[in-house]
Formats: structure tokens, C-alpha cells, sequence
DNA sequence: CATGAATGAGCCTTCATTCAT
DNA sequence: TATGAATGAAGGCTCATTCAT
């Protein structure tokens, strides 16, 4: 009884909450990170300024939200797009179907505009990038386990420790999504990031 | 008479000029791109606002100008360093001798600071970037000539075009920078560019 | 049944009332007047905002309460250190324990802090302001009965009359509190209050 | 030739810059100093907002500047006031006439309103108050000469230093000014402060 | 060529207050 | 009585740009 009136008004909180997150959402997305105001936000959401403020402490808190939500999820895909695989593929190729996965969720869930923002505040290091950032450590961990089964299985020969070369192929694939977002749309993410992994993977498999 | 004072004038604009691009520069460097304002840049000149605006049509300009001019003389560097190797050297120790040397130049003459700049800007796709990015085509050059001879000597072999593979290793080189940027100062671009070059090279040297 | 939950409810209304109040008091004490916000107020005090304006009209209204409330109980301090010493003291020395009291109850008790407050809403000269000057007729009261026995004793000799010799020391100690407020903590207030009457009180005594 | 020109930008930039000073001492004179904001001073000023801070670095420095500016005179016209008293007039009386002197023109050059704010700016404690505070240091030294003079003519007798004097005529002139801005209109600062001196007089001179 | 005063839109943020529940 | 989401005016301040001299 007593918990049912307020539950309405929390409900009507979060969704304004939610209008204005996703909101900013589309509009860091088509115009970039300095460039969206509150101002703008609040007048895509159609609330007030003060009510900006009554649901995140300040712009900067908002876009660490947005990142760290944003990219909180996409773990769990790869994860289990890597999991979905035979158990016994080949090494190579379990890792091939993930750069392939991953750049179709770039291309097509995520985005080259809002990629584009990950990578400039990536570049400006402000504070709540280490999430970001160590958003990767679940990918490390991924890669990491296909890796270390490659290696147990003799497919991968390297004189670089597991750990090493998994940062190497985290640093590839970000390099290329990188260009990709420079470059968009004259470059096709997936087949450069496959040919260029086909590389990586020849240099560090056994003959 | 008439004649003699217009091109003192001149050459003081000139003077002028040049001590707001250098000025300019400077600052770039020291605190990113947005963060200096026109002030801070004719104040560090010792000359008016207006002198600005004489000069450049607007902040964007010079900015796009710096950007020009600074990565010009880069190329000139790196090509006369992989011609002042031994003609006969190999083609994957000339690219790793010419890795070291981007590494050198990226961490001791340009700086991070800078670099986080130019990749900003990459990223936020202004005009004049295409200057920049084909700033890469010197760039490419170079790669493409010692990969070709690579290529003739059969010291490589690969399916994909001479330009395809160029253009991987570039991409492969921005894209460590891009990682040494962000991680600076807990990234060491020389030893972990020189790493993942060897596992490239690896990839397409024939066995 | 009817008649209780009412009652019941005002009780607990009046604790909610005193709580945003001592809290409030609190606060007002920590940082100054202004510079606590409503908002701070109601998250110390564990309410909700509507709650304030449920009990208090406003901020102003508040500030009023809480003033009057506040100086409101000092007074009979004062006056219960005159009444307990002994009735045949001298009135300079009656008066030097007073001087002295105050001074211990401004620096212990209340604080530099909420002095300063009180000084400041003087001077804004806000609606119940009066209370908080009247207030000081409970002091004068005060020192008019001491006067007034050092006059009728001969002790003091003076043109003014009581009336206006009484209005002297309360300016006196008041001014002597301001410069307290204002050099905090370079100021012992105690000491200087002492010389200060020392002086005064030399000025109307008899020789 | 070079200088003339830039001469008259410099006349209406302190022009300008002078009008912004005086609207704000105008509204500050009125409404106090909190209550002004920035918008009302340029809006009186009839120049943009912009333009205010060209002239003057944030609103605290333009506030400094004005206290700093507006007590400065003052000080010069105590002294020339004790100054042009016949050189062999006692002590008391010189006190008395510069006691006269300051209500005169606390009463009718500043202004009630105006010291209002000086003294809630003094209890603030902002930077630059210093200036303000130390602003006593002017009146210090014409207190303290005037002192010294009735000392080593033998018409004071105090155990006090003549230090510890002056600061206590000092801090009764500053107290009996504050009670007269909290007073305001039901206060004669001029009769009260004279009156007030009369005692501390005879508390310092000798029978 | 050089100046620098002036501009004004825009920025992020604060806060006392209202009102439907 | 209590809630807390919503408001919106106001705050101080920044900055690229213009223009008369």
C-alpha cells in the first residue's frame, strides 16, 4: 500500500532518466562528445535542465554512464558467440569467427560514430576511462582462453608469454577498428580486420 | 620607395605569422587542441587578437595548417633513414629498423601530446585531414618500396596485393601508436611496436 | 481511534520539524549561511524536500526561527552568571565577569562560525531581524541593573544617562565581537574584551 | 604618431572600464553585493556581458577593486583632516574632531549602504580583504600619532602600549560604525560616536 | 599590417520552489 | 504528513570572431 504510490513515481523517474540517457545516446552518436550541450539533451528528452541534474550529477557522470553501460555489454556477446563454437575448432579459426563477430557488432550494433567517441575519450584519458579501458581486460580474457588453448594444443608457437601476445591481438584489433573509424565508410572493417588477423595468426602458428 | 616598404611589411607579416604557428604549436602540444584557446596562443605570441585574424581566417585554420606543415617533414625523415641503410639489408630488418625509428621519432621529437592531437582530430574527421591521413601515403611509399623488394627477393610471400599488405602494416603501426597514446606513460611503443612486428613479418615471411 | 492517528502524527511531525531545525542549526554553524542549500539540509535531516516546505514556509522563514530560537536562550545564561555573584561585588567587577562570561559563551559555546552568521543577517537587515536586535534588550537589561547599582552606590559617575551608558557597553561588546568574527583566529577575544572594559569602565568611574 | 591613435582605444577601453566600476558600485551600494549579478552590472553598464570580462578578470576581482579603490581615498582625507588642526591642541580633542570627522564622512560621502557592504565582505573573509583590513592600517597610524603625541605630553596614562591603544580605538570607532549600519536610520552615528570616545577618553587620561 | 575593445551566444551548474501522488 | 520528480530562472564564466582605428 505504502510502497505502491512511490513505486509509480520511481518508475516515472527512471523513465525520464532513461529519455534523457538514451537520448544523449543518439546524440553523442551523430555529433560527438563536446559537441552535444545539456542544453541539447535536455531539449531532445523535452524536460527541464534542472531535471538533467536531478538524474546525473553532472555531464561528465553521463558520459562515464553511457560508456561504461554501453560497453558493458558487448563482453557477454563475445563471450558467448566464443562459446557457441565447436570445442574442437582449430584455435585460429575460433579466433577468426570472433574478429569476425566483433566486426559486426561494431558495424552494426554499436556503430563507426559512437566508436568514434570511445576512442576520443579513450584519447582525452578524463576520469572513468580505466572502465572503459579495462572494459578490454573481458576481452583479454577471451582471447586469452583461445589463445592458451591454441598454445596447449601446439597449434601457436611463440617465444612471447601468453600474456604478451594477447595484448598484441587486443592492440590489432582495436588498431584496425581505429582506422575503420578514421576512414569510415571507405573501408570494410570485417575483411580488413579478417585479412589482417590471417597475418597475425600465420606469424605466431607453427609451420 | 613605394616599393621597398610593402615588402618590409611583408616580411614582418611573415614574422608575424610564423611566431603564431610556432607559438601555436607549442601549446597544442602541451595541453590538446581545444584547450588552447586564440588567447592563450597571441598572448604566448605577444600580439593582438586581431593579429590572429590578419593571419588566419580562423582556429580551425591554423590548426589544419600546424597539422600540414608538422607531419610534412616527418616523411622526409623516415625515408632518408630506410635509404641510409645497407641496399642489401633485409627487407624485414629495414621495416624493423624503420619501426624503431617512427617509435624514436613518436616518442622523442613529436611527443604524445601531439599525437593524441592528431588522432583526435583523425577522429573528429575535419577538414584538411585528408592532408593528414594522406600524410599515410608517404608513409605507404616507404613501406611499399622495401615490402616490394621483399616481394621480388621471395623474402616474403603472401596472397594479398603488395598494396593490401601495405596498407596492413600501416594500420598496424597506427594502431600501436594509437594504444601508446592512450596508455602513456605505462606502454613502452618501441619494444611492443618492434614485438608486433616481428609476429607480422613472421606472418608473411615464407618458412 | 480517529483522534489518535492525528495525534499521533503531529508528534511525529514536530520530530521532523526538529530534526530539519537542529540539522539546519548544524549546518548554518559548519559553512555559513548561504552557502547551505535546502537540499543539504534535507539530506542531512534524512527527509525529502517536499518535506521542508511542508514545515517551513521557506528558507527565510527558517533562518528566522532558527535566529530567534537560537540567541533566545542566552540571555538567561547571562543573566544567571550576574544573579550568582555575589550581590555585593563591585559593579566594575560584576561587569568584567560578565564581559568575561560572554566571551567564554561567543568562543565556546557558539562559535565564530554562527557569530558571523548573525552579524551578517543583521546587516541584510532581513524581516526578524528585530527579534534578534531585541534580543539584545534582554542584554541591556542586564547591564543596566549592574550600571544602575554602580550608580546608586556611587561607584560610577556620569553626564549620560542610564539609559544611553547602557547602550555604550552593549555597542562596545558588540563591536569588540565583530573584530573577533573578522580576525578569527588572530584575535583573543576574551583579553581584548577585558582591556576594552578596562578602559570603559575607567571612563565612568568615579576618581 | 603611432602613439595617438592607439591612445584614444586606450581612453574609451577605461572608459568603459570605468563605467562598469561605477554602475557596480552604484548597484552594489544599493542592493548589496551578493546580490548582484554580473548581468545587472553590464545591463546598467549598457555594455555585453563579454566586455566585463575583458575589463575585469571574475566579479571577486572587480569587488576587490572596489573596496581596495573606494577606501583608499579615505585615508588621505583623515590625515589631511588631523593634519590642518592646530599642531598644540590636546590629544582628546584632536581624537574627538577626527571622531567627527570619520562619522561625517561614513554619514555623508560612503553611505550607510556602502559600509554595509564592507563590513559583510570583511566578515566573508574573501581574498583581498587583507587589503581592506590593513586599510585600518592607515587610520592606525593617525590614531597612533595622535596618541603617542597625548603620551608624551603627559595627558594619557595607560599601562596599555600604544599599540594595544590604538587597536582599541580602532576596533570601538569600527564597532560603533557597525552598530550605526544595523541601526540605520534610528542611529546618530556622529552624537553616538563622540559620546562613546568621551568615555574612552576619560578612561585613558589622566586625572 | 597591427591593434584591442567589444561582442553575444553558449557553456555547465545551482537552487528555491511547486505539485501530483 | 511525506515524497521526490520536475521546474526554470539565474548564476559566473569562456571564447571565437568582428571592426573601427
Amino acid at each position: 500500500m505504502e510502497n505502491d504510490k512511490p513505486a509509480r513515481k520511481k518508475v516515472k523517474g527512471e523513465t525520464t532518466k532513461r529519455k534523457l540517457f538514451d537520448c544523449a545516446g543518439q546524440l553523442f552518436g551523430e555529433s560527438g562528445f563536446d559537441a552535444v550541450s545539456v542544453d541539447a539533451i535536455v531539449e531532445a528528452a523535452g524536460v527541464s535542465k534542472g531535471t538533467f541534474y536531478v538524474h546525473f550529477e553532472s555531464k561528465d557522470a553521463l558520459i562515464i554512464a553511457f560508456l561504461t553501460d554501453y560497453v558493458g555489454g558487448v563482453d557477454e556477446v563475445y563471450k558467448a558467440h566464443v562459446d557457441a563454437l565447436p570445442e574442437d575448432a582449430a584455435a585460429s579459426d575460433k579466433l577468426l569467427s570472433l574478429i569476425a563477430k566483433i566486426a559486426d557488432v561494431l558495424t552494426g550494433t554499436i556503430g563507426c560514430k559512437k566508436m568514434q567517441i570511445v576512442y576520443k575519450v579513450l584519447l582525452a584519458g578524463s576520469v572513468g576511462t580505466e572502465m572503459v579501458k579495462g572494459y578490454g581486460r573481458g576481452l583479454y580474457q577471451i582471447f586469452a582462453n583461445v589463445l592458451e588453448q591454441g598454445i596447449n594444443r601446439g597449434e601457436f608457437k611463440t617465444s612471447l608469454s601468453l600474456d604478451e601476445l594477447t595484448k598484441h591481438l587486443v592492440i590489432a584489433i582495436r588498431g584496425i577498428s581505429y582506422e575503420w573509424c578514421i576512414r569510415h565508410p571507405d573501408f570494410d572493417l570485417k575483411e580488413q580486420a579478417l585479412a589482417h588477423f590471417q597475418i597475425l595468426l600465420a606469424g605466431i602458428r607453427g609451420r
